[in-house]
RNA sequence: GCCGAAGUGGCGGAAUGGCAGACGCGCCGGACUCAAAAUCCGGUCCCCGCAAGGGGGUGUGGGUUCAAGUCCCACCUUCGGUACCA
């Protein structure tokens, strides 16, 4: 048998490891501390694919690692279960979601176990055990009872927000409401994305083209009563802190995007009150007079450039300031952006619509009355869902303001080298500068050969003189040359530049006249300076069965209708449980289904009746706090007890995909906030290093149209690709996304049952940078399978019965070649591994493998010291060939399973002798004009002197000196002589 | 459009500013074998040349430098994210 056979000796490994708890982590150790996470899968119907092991091997091997360095290592695993497919199989079969979500757990534990991973699965969480969402609910009730402290910038208790004395006055309930108003988590009529036929609400990613992503059925827009978090609050701190951590630039600066800074003022347009108006407008429209609209602009230099308003549809003033004229026509309007879904709204901004109010509000600077219009291409959502329009110098106001022909006043002066930037500038440019300049302009203006339009040729015309002067002189630019660049080319200028028309403010460069307008709009109380953030408040809330109650009471008279007052459930009351349902139908409205379990939904406390809440928390809930429960799994007293918390946190490396750039990693750095400011957990930040592994694409093919043929079937050629028996046609490379309908996904199962685990995660290593994405290939598996093989036979004799080592295993030292390779290998292993650079530490050790195979002898201590290098990697093969290299049980090794069973992963880690890496002679390139020409094989310490007369004295070098000078002599000892010859 | 990443052999990919293509795959040749598989040994960037040797080469065009895949400027392409955010 002992050829390499890993369906053999993986199992056995696994095994030993599990039974004897080999990767258990003590709480307490004399050791340095590493927290090693990767995000935790959800458990799926579909298995594992290979996505999963990449980054699970990565962890792996650098918490092998770490342990061998000397780290308590603390690497978990767990399971985010809750989620939609375990519900809508329950809604087709009746199974209970649990049950389907247990079955997939143990096809996902079973699977990752068969990899070899080091995990402590004494720790291993699943959000949908009630131990689990107990602790997620006590976080919701954290969040219930903190309000957000602006100038502490700080989460306190409710209890301490200071009540108004206005509020105070009105008795109890009105303090209840103020609380409830100010509560990080808080209940509040917003749209939501609800789809009848899946009778749920969905979240925004999970609507793609106004239509579901599962089942593509379509989704409408409905106002809805939901839970909220005010994750706005958060929105500085969270900006912030992304410079105190250890991530990618690019995750950074993607959730700086999301989150959306930007700096401007608030400004308020006043409604004009002649009474006539009023009278007209009817009883509602009374208060008109003391209406102002509120707009934000990050640009309050152009406010002398504001022609008209623009509204959200949905705004909440439109109804009252538009005229009787109007009012049909904006209804009309109203229902048509009403019924369109974001995305449709945003697909159909080629053209922009609108409709006038007939109303006019009043400019703050000058006192002119602009009209006021709807339009959807301003949001409800940003900002004060309404804009002034500067048509001038925004382009989503210049588009609208021509397609309604609003008036388009310009008010920053681009500076000169804006136009020459444009591209019409350069096309003009170039022509000019042509020799047939005077026949080219007699073309253009004749309009039978001209492309130009008649006001573009118009326009050449005008600004000919001006032009044609630029080449020599600086280009003037004038308002009447913007002016005439906006109208003919329909481009305009939004960036800074120096203010015009803008009364006193004139000449201002954008910059300080910002500052003046908006100190000027403060003095006289018509606007202030104002912070906005895209980030919006987080809907929290699903109408979904299979994830965590909220544990919210809401109370109801006597004829069960509620009276708005809400209660959180106690600590003490936790875990609410779901209850079990006979029906998981959807109730064909936005009814959450928990509402048809009568005898769960109704609960008597203190003589009050209440209702239970009947939304559920999103699946993002249970992710947001896991990396924490690790530290303490079984704990029933508290989420985590807080000397292991000090222990264990942050988090020193965190693996995932960089599809949870955003959502995943903002929300759990929000809650985990929440909980610092809270003094439940003791850092600011969860996660100091994140990294993203890249996706692993399907294996390329070849594709001619639909048709596609895989490597072995094509023949390249000149850089092109054709069919081996057909080379007529030509045929494009191309790597997928791996899924089910491309019929390109790789099942880590079949890898492991032909190659075996430790191929399997040293392919995955070995195919490139972890962060990459980079397409399978089934014969690199195969190369690295051959590789183990390899290095199997250093060490075992594959004819032999039992697993025996070889006559060429020897107690011998090394040679000093094999000596100096072997401390060069630790060491690019060493440092490989400390920069996470895989991919590379396994091509060192395949080099050295290489040098070894070739050695007749091959000394027991190398052996093992190359055995203790590949253990991170491939584990299994390395436990055998320790155990098959070492005669006596390592005394530092703790023992696992039966006799004579002794692991290495708590060998120390090997180290090198920096004085054992140099060769004694090396070869040093001479280059002449940087070109090499010789090689000189010269001792490795030779002084900077003796390497350049050694170079002068080379006969291949003097033969290309031959009759040139020597202008410059560069020598870089160690590693190489260029010689400048003239 | 904006933000981010990346462009290197037939393929995956290596290269603190210092010999481009490590390592693996594939391919070619050889050994072993009756034969094949497996394994082992050698070769393999492109062009000219029997060879010795010579020339070219890291998306494109410029620049810095004795020396550039690597640094700087401009551009092109691909991938990922995001998108009326006022």
């Amino acid at each position: 048998m002992p050829s390499y056979n890993p369906k053999v000796i993986e199992p056995r490994w696994q095994k030993l490891w599990e039974e004897s708890k080999t990767f258990r982590t003590p709480d307490a150790a004399n050791k340095p501390k590493y927290y090693i996470l990767d995000m935790f899968p959800y458990p799926s119907g579909s298995g594992l694919h290979v996505g999963h092991p990449e980054g699970y091997t990565a962890t792996d091997i650098l918490a092998r690692y770490k342990r061998m360095r000397g780290f308590n290592v603390l690497h978990p695993m767990g399971w985010d279960a809750f989620g939609l497919p375990a519900e809508q199989y329950a809604i087709q079969t009746g199974t209970h979601p649990a049950v389907t979500t247990q079955n997939n757990i143990n096809t996902f534990r079973r699977q990752i176990k068969m990899l070899g991973f080091s995990y402590d699965w004494d720790r291993e969480v699943d959000t949908t055990d009630p131990n689990y969402f107990k602790w997620t609910q006590w976080i919701f009730l954290v969040l219930f009872d903190t309000w957000y402290d602006a100038e502490q910038k700080k989460g306190r208790p409710i209890s301490e927000l200071p009540i108004p004395a206005e509020v105070k006055s009105q008795g109890d309930k009105a303090i209840r409401t103020y609380r409830d108003s100010k509560r990080l988590a808080y209940q509040a009529e917003v749209p939501v994305n609800w789809c009848p036929a899946l009778g749920t609400v969905l979240a925004n990613e999970e609507v793609i083209d106004g239509k579901s992503e599962r089942g593509n059925h379509p989704v409408v827009r409905m106002p809805l009563k939901q839970w909220m978090l005010r994750i706005t609050d958060y929105a500085e701190r969270l900006l912030d802190d992304l410079d105190t951590v250890d991530w990618p630039v690019a995750i950074k600066e993607q959730q700086r995007n999301w989150i959306g800074k930007s700096e401007g003022a608030e400004v308020d347009f006043a409604l004009p009150s002649e009474p006539e108006a009023l009278a007209k407008r009817g009883p509602s429209s009374l208060t008109l007079q003391a209406l102002t609209i509120r707009v934000f602009t990050t640009r309050p230099d152009t406010l002398f450039g504001a022609t008209y308003m623009v509204l959200a549809p949905e705004h909440a003033l439109v109804d009252a300031i538009t005229t009787p004229a109007q009012a049909a026509a904006v209804a009309a309007y109203k229902k048509e952006a009403a019924s369109k879904s974001d995305l449709e709204r945003t697909e159909l901004a080629k053209k922009k619509t609108g409709v006038f109010t007939g109303a006019y509000a009043i400019n703050p600077v000058n006192g002119e009355s602009i009209p006021i219009w709807i339009a959807d291409y301003v949001l409800a959502t940003y900002g004060t869902g309404a804009i002034m329009a500067v048509p001038a110098h925004d382009e989503r106001d210049f588009e609208f303001a021509r397609t309604y022909n609003l008036p388009i006043r310009p008010v920053v002066l681009p500076p000169k080298d804006w136009l020459e930037a444009t591209k019409v500038f350069k096309v003009l440019q170039r022509f000019f500068k042509d020799p047939h300049y005077s026949a080219g302009m007699a073309l253009i203006k004749d309009p039978k050969v001209s492309t130009l339009s008649q006001d573009e040729a118009a326009l050449l015309g005008r600004m000919t003189s001006l032009l044609v002067r630029g080449f020599d002189n600086p280009l003037t630019m004038t308002e009447e040359i913007y002016r005439s660049w906006i109208t003919t080319f329909a481009e305009c200028f939004s960036d800074e530049g120096t203010a015009i028309n803008s009364g006193s403010f004139t000449g201002q460069p954008t910059a300080s006249f910002k500052a003046s307008i908006i100190a000027w709009l403060e003095k006289e109380g018509k606007g202030k300076r104002k912070i906005n953030y895209k980030l919006r408040d987080w809907l929290f809330s699903r109408q979904r069965y299979w994830g965590e109650p909220f544990p919210i009471l809401h109370e109801i008279d006597s004829a069960g209708n509620p009276t708005g007052v809400i209660e959180a459930l106690t600590a003490s009351e936790l875990p609410l449980e779901l209850p079990k349902l006979e029906d998981y139908k959807p109730t064909g409205n936005p009814e959450p289904p928990l509402s048809k379990a009568k005898d769960w939904l109704f609960v008597e406390k203190n003589g009050k009746r209440y209702r239970r809440e009947t939304n559920t928390m999103p699946q993002w809930a249970g992710s947001c706090w896991y990396y924490l429960r690790y530290l303490d799994a079984k704990n029933d007293k508290a989420f985590c007890d807080s000397a292991k918390l000090k222990q264990w946190l942050p988090v020193d490396l965190y693996v995932g995909g960089a599809e949870h750039a955003v959502l995943h990693l903002l929300y759990s750095r929000f809650w985990h906030k929440v909980l610092f400011d809270r003094g439940h957990v003791p850092c600011a930040e969860p996660f100091k290093r994140l990294v993203n592994q890249g996706m692993i694409l399907g294996e390329t093919r070849y594709y001619a149209g639909d048709t596609f043929y895989t490597e072995d079937e094509i023949v390249a050629e000149g850089g092109k690709y054709y069919k081996k028996d057909d080379r007529s046609v030509e045929l494009t490379p191309r790597a997928d996304k791996m899924s089910k309908s491309r019929g390109n996904v790789i099942n880590p199962d079949d890898v492991v049952n032909q190659y075996g685990a430790d191929s399997l995660r040293l392919y995955e290593m070995f195919m490139g940078p972890l962060e990459a994405t980079k397409p399978w290939s089934m014969r690199g598996v195969e190369g690295v399978y051959r590789f183990l093989n390899r290095v199997w036979r250093l060490a075992i004799d594959d004819r032999h019965e039992a697993v025996k080592l070889l006559d060429a295993v020897q107690d011998v030292e090394p040679d000093k070649e094999t000596l100096r390779l072997l401390h060069q290998t630790i060491q690019r292993v060493t440092d490989d591994l400390d920069t996470m650079s895989l991919n590379t530490a396994i091509s060192a050790m395949m080099e050295f493998t290489n040098h070894l195979t070739k050695q007749t002898v091959r000394p027991r201590s190398v052996l093992k010291t190359l055995v203790l290098l590949l253990s991170p990697f491939a584990p299994h093969i390395a436990e055998e060939l320790w155990q098959a290299l070492a005669e006596l049980p390592s005394p530092s090794g703790r023992g696992v399973g039966g006799e004579g069973n002794h692991t290495l992963a708590y060998e120390p880690w090997p180290t090198y002798d920096p004085n054992l890496l140099k060769a004694d002679t090396i070869e040093v390139p001479v280059q002449i004009n940087g070109k090499v020409k010789a090689k000189l094989t010269v001792a490795a310490d030779i002084g900077k002197d003796a390497l350049e007369q050694a170079a002068r004295n080379d006969d291949k070098v003097k033969s290309q000196l031959e009759g040139k000078t020597i202008k410059k002599v560069i020598v870089v000892p160690g590693k190489l002589v260029n010689l400048v010859v003239g």
